[in-house]
DNA sequence: AATGAATGAGAATTCATTCAT
DNA sequence: AATGAATGAATTCTCATTCAT
């Protein structure tokens, strides 16, 4: 599979031979499908990031009450079989759409889903009188996910101490701080 | 400048051409000097971490108070000139970190100091009775860290909305929530 | 043919350019089924060998007697159209693989196979009664093959004087000599 | 020393680089001595080649009976402490004399004046009637010449029991044969 | 639909060589 | 006399891409 392979290699070092190895096909085949090497990974990455939309939008639907929905999602990304690796590509993802026009749609397109979901579970939080943040909800959310991208980086990177569980720790402690939510919630998060 | 073009193009795309080109000589001085291209980047790679560490460190020592030297940092930060290729730059790296395995060492020397003049901070902070933390310091300077990494990915992507200053209230704003720092002190910020 | 450009510039100066001049296809090519330099004069290095086995072996076989048989093996030798060049090519197949690890094999196969055909009619000259020799086998062999590799040498420098049939006079009167034939064999040689 | 360089690494394969790293010496300087490389190693060549035969040419002085002389030079040459990296040397040289017609005059003196001396020793003999040879003369030292080479060449190779004990006695026995020297003196070698 | 032969562009790398000091 | 900076030519090698089957 092509997006095995992105993952793997990125975006600049994935070659025609890498997928056509994964995949026990012949390198021609491939071309059949996608006419460039560029228009194959790009259409990797682009379905690469419309999965983990689907997988945020159907976790936060299992949900109903707001901080349960962001605990959801916390654990929805801490609960990724490989953390590292998966972090590893994110950071990938992002370090190409910054280089590649076209991938960057794609990329935008992750981040104002992600941003949405978070939005609406922070205003209905402010609505039922869970949350009491200082911030407007746009900050709110802007924080969150820079504590999340950034656990991520430290996760790739493999920063010392650092493990699924610190990552849900902290990401859901700011959070918690960000909306002022009751104690009792901070604790059980 | 080999670090310039690494900045520019990422470690898999730079060429080198791009650096004889941008530097105004021969590719071969350049393999008289590096023996070969990796090592070439590896050591630009090397020296562009060194002068991050420099450039923060000698930001903390012109702050005396603990709140202000991360305020300090933060503006240090974001008064780059170019945040967004700076931001790419940084993200860059820590992807390709990933990858080689030659790299690491740079990118978690980086942290490595970053995360110690953090925690100077806090804890000069916590004795002084500034900071009224909840979370152990270490895991204080990994959420301020994650908030900034994060907010760095942002930058690089281009989100709508980020920018340099953007970036400097939410990073204060989530320190100050993190440190318990008195009202005063965040709002100033 | 890869192999008449080793033969002509040696493993060393033999360049992928010249085997895809005289093969009239593209480099490239040749690198899709060699994977690199090395291993395809290496192929074409085994190659050559083996079809100098092959051919001496096919000789060895078209004769009988024991004597007939040395007179045939050194008839192949210096009947070969262009002397000079084929032993100048084994000169230097024998000089690259004594520098060139992967080579060696080769090269001695060839050594083994034609000291095996010799060894072969030297027992049965000696079992027939036709030979008489003073050194046992195995030296016999080895002077006969040393005296043609010396002659191969003298003709490869194209030492004043040499021709193929003072090659083939010189070696079957030291034959002679280490075999102790009937003087009628040695004089009709 | 450029000679050292060229009987370790042929004359394809030695580099100023080589030269200079095991003299201790700039490529610079190299340079200021021998113009181009070529010419460098075509002197260092040219240098070995008078080495030998200076030294050949001392051994056979120091003997007088026409025999010993022959004795004398061949334990001359398997005497050589490192005899497999010498006969290597020697193989490559004649191979480099193949390809390079100006290294071909240094190869044809040393076989010149090798065969000189080997002349001066049979006429000698023949004259005081200790060789009753059945060639002429030329033909002798022909034979005698091959024999040792190929011995050299299965040295080189690090044939299977090959050995300096070996090469001496079979190189000899076929020169006792040939000169037909009373069966003591060959007994004797 | 699928394969593999064949090509050519782009990059790294190795070296001799030139030149200023 | 000696060095090292700087250059350019020649080569290998990696890939995407094209084409015939």
């Amino acid at each position: 599979m092509a997006a095995r392979v992105l993952a793997e290699r990125g975006f600049e070092a994935a070659r025609f031979r890498d997928v056509a190895g994964v995949a026990g096909v012949s390198i021609g085949l491939l071309q059949n499908y996608f006419n460039t090497r560029d228009e194959m990974f790009e259409e990797a990455f682009s379905w690469i990031c419309q999965r983990l939309i689907d997988r945020w939008r159907g976790r936060a639907q299992r949900e109903s009450a707001p901080w349960e929905k962001i605990v959801g999602l916390i654990e929805e990304l801490t609960g990724e079989a490989d953390l590292p690796g998966h972090s590893a590509a994110w950071l990938e993802f992002c370090s190409s759409a910054t280089r590649h026009p076209k991938l960057r749609p794609s990329v935008l397109r992750v981040y104002e889903n992600w941003r949405q979901i978070l939005m609406e579970a922070v205003q209905e939080g402010v609505a039922s009188g869970a949350f009491h943040p200082v911030l407007p909800s746009d900050e709110i959310v802007d924080a969150i996910d820079a504590v999340v991208d950034g656990l991520h980086l430290a996760t790739a990177v493999r920063l010392d101490g650092m493990s699924p569980e610190r990552f849900r720790r902290l990401a859901l402690h700011v959070a918690g701080l960000l909306l002022a939510t009751s104690d009792d919630a901070v604790t059980v998060a």
